[in-house]
DNA sequence: TTGTAGGCGTTATCAA
DNA sequence: TTGATAACGCCTACAA
């Protein structure tokens, strides 16, 4: 069983070449040192035999492993996944591999991952977190370990941990201000549960938009879904439907609400732009090809990992605390949910 | 800048103990092995100090980093995101961690990554491939390394590398079933591109259940979409459509598919699942919201990841080869799509 | 029960 | 231009 042999390494490239290991070294990091005879012999020992320095000892030696940790919620989740490719990419665009960690959408995870990466002596950490309200928050407490950290999600002044969000009270602003411009006045607001910062942010932007334009606050025009999944949004809407109230448009905090909604609302007889116009909140890739397809408010998540990520490694490389908050805007994809209504 | 010093090593806790490194050691590896008020006596200073071994010191010493490496096409879509989660999972529940690389869907990245990893001295590498067909295997020619490793998508015996797959056949034939079950006798199918092994194998399965069945084999009722898009299966469909076969059910590839095949459908006039049933594949979040929800075959993905990583950690821990290639069965989920043919 | 010595694979430093 | 030496942090083997 080959296995068992150990790895080529160093000593055996320079044995074989009949140079020193720190030549073969050279020939490695620096090769322009080396007389050009004799780097030429080294390198071809070293594919010969298939010589892979180890990252493991030069880490050791160096204590640097290029290596960032990433702390996720759940990365099968959209939002996470496209985040964590941003990061990916970046990382190694820049030399730096990712270690993995989900937390599985249990915060309480998130110490001991810290705990763990720094055993692996990972160069930073980032944190992408959940938009969730947790009653404490996990790392509030002084952290084992002393590593560049970058997180996504909350901003938490006390925890001098930097941040890179997502712009969520403008993205509802962008929303609110879409259905505006299409002469909208009765805009109702479904959004998130109320523990979702991303919630309570959105509802924020769709209160802004609306006094901008002069226009009253109406309570009755906002609901809250209980969670995340289409049928909340089924939910929430006949809710909204129930009061009576008028609205000719809805700002709906994600598309899996308003596939939901959507579907409340036909049962209720309405047509979807001509009766109610809709704005959603995502862009997943599904949302093209509801009917009609969803005029969406789009959040740069990939970049928003690509960011992060270099935020961090710049934090590594420099050692220099980066400003301790970035917020990355979102921009409208514009479909078939939305209709203009005429003044009466 | 606190940065800069140097993480606490063994010495250091060894120092402010009394004691030496080794009892450090034993204290962290086998306590029981160290008097009680010893232990303690360390402990303590363990904690004050927040002492955290460097893993990369132990990596080493032991030759072995408890980390496997993850190449994956692209773990934003569907299939990859899951099967990194049940991945991950196995691997911390088994103490391994996973490093992650996305080779982008280009396979050629793939010969890259694994040089990559070997540098990092991962103990194995998961290799969750595409399914597409490629013209030449990268990963052919006698690699550079000599590392586990376990691969999921193509099976290739000429790699001698062990394969975890889903049985893509059977779940053809399993949702074929399923509409023959109903009375169907007139089945088409919509697969994927011809060089998807999945779309292959699938139509395999369709062709088996027919045969199975007495029922001969109409190409008519074959047809291949170009792409995975829902535009794509809307072409499809209305390609089967302008051939103007008579069909009652269709089993379509993929539920991303399904869903341009179902605009197709409706916009000739035809009505799901009273004029046409169909039986989609994945069972994507949105497969329960579509009109009428999706009958699909699901794939049992986060425990192909899981499965596969467990065969993976065998393998590193016993160096004994594991069987070339393990299968995994799909299910079906019933919903609304499909609707029972009355004898005629 | 505890300690000493040595080496895992690499590279910075200094010397030749 | 090349080489010898030492050190990064840990743990196996052996000794006390």
């Amino acid at each position: 069983m080959s296995r068992t042999k150990r790895p080529i390494n160093i000593r055996d490239v320079a044995r074989a070449a009949g140079v020193s290991t720190m030549t073969v070294s050279r020939v490695i990091n620096n090769p322009a040192v080396v007389a050009p005879l004799t780097r030429e012999r080294v390198q071809q020992v070293i594919d010969e035999l298939k010589y892979t320095p180890s990252s493991v000892a030069r880490s050791l030696r160096s204590s640097r492993t290029y290596t960032i940790g990433l702390i996720t919620v759940d990365f099968a989740d959209h939002f996470f996944a496209n985040l964590s490719v941003g990061a990916e990419l970046e990382a190694r665009r820049r030399g730096f591999r990712v270690m993995l960690s989900s937390t599985e959408r249990n915060p309480n995870n998130e110490r001991e991952f810290v705990t763990l990466l720094a055993e692996q002596r990972v160069d930073g950490i980032l944190l992408a977190r959940d938009a969730i309200q947790v009653p404490r928050d996990p790392l509030t407490d002084p952290l084992p370990v002393d590593v560049p950290i970058v997180s996504t999600g909350f901003f938490r002044p006390e925890l001098a941990l930097c941040s890179v969000d997502i712009d969520n009270v403008d993205g509802g602003r962008l929303a609110t201000d879409h259905l505006l411009d299409h002469g909208h006045r009765r805009i109702a607001i479904l959004t998130g549960p109320v523990d979702h910062k991303a919630a309570v942010d959105r509802l924020e932007g769709y209160q802004l938009a609306l006094s901008r334009a002069g226009i009253k606050l109406d309570p009755h025009l906002i609901v809250h879904a209980h969670g995340r999944q289409p049928d909340d949004g089924y939910m929430a809407m006949n809710e909204l439907i129930q009061r009576e109230v008028n609205f000719s448009a809805v700002f709906v905090y994600s598309d899996a609400l308003a596939i939901g909604a959507m579907r409340s609302l036909r049962r209720a007889g309405l047509r979807i732009p001509d009766d109610v116009s809709i704005v959603a909140y995502d862009n997943i890739d599904f949302a093209a090809f509801t009917d009609p397809p969803l005029t969406t408010v789009q959040q740069p998540i990939q970049e928003l990992g690509a960011l992060a990520t270099r935020i961090l490694i710049e934090y590594i490389e420099t050692g220099e605390r980066p400003v301790p908050i970035t917020i990355l805007r979102c921009f409208l994809v514009e479909r078939g949910s939305v209709k203009s209504r005429p003044p009466e």
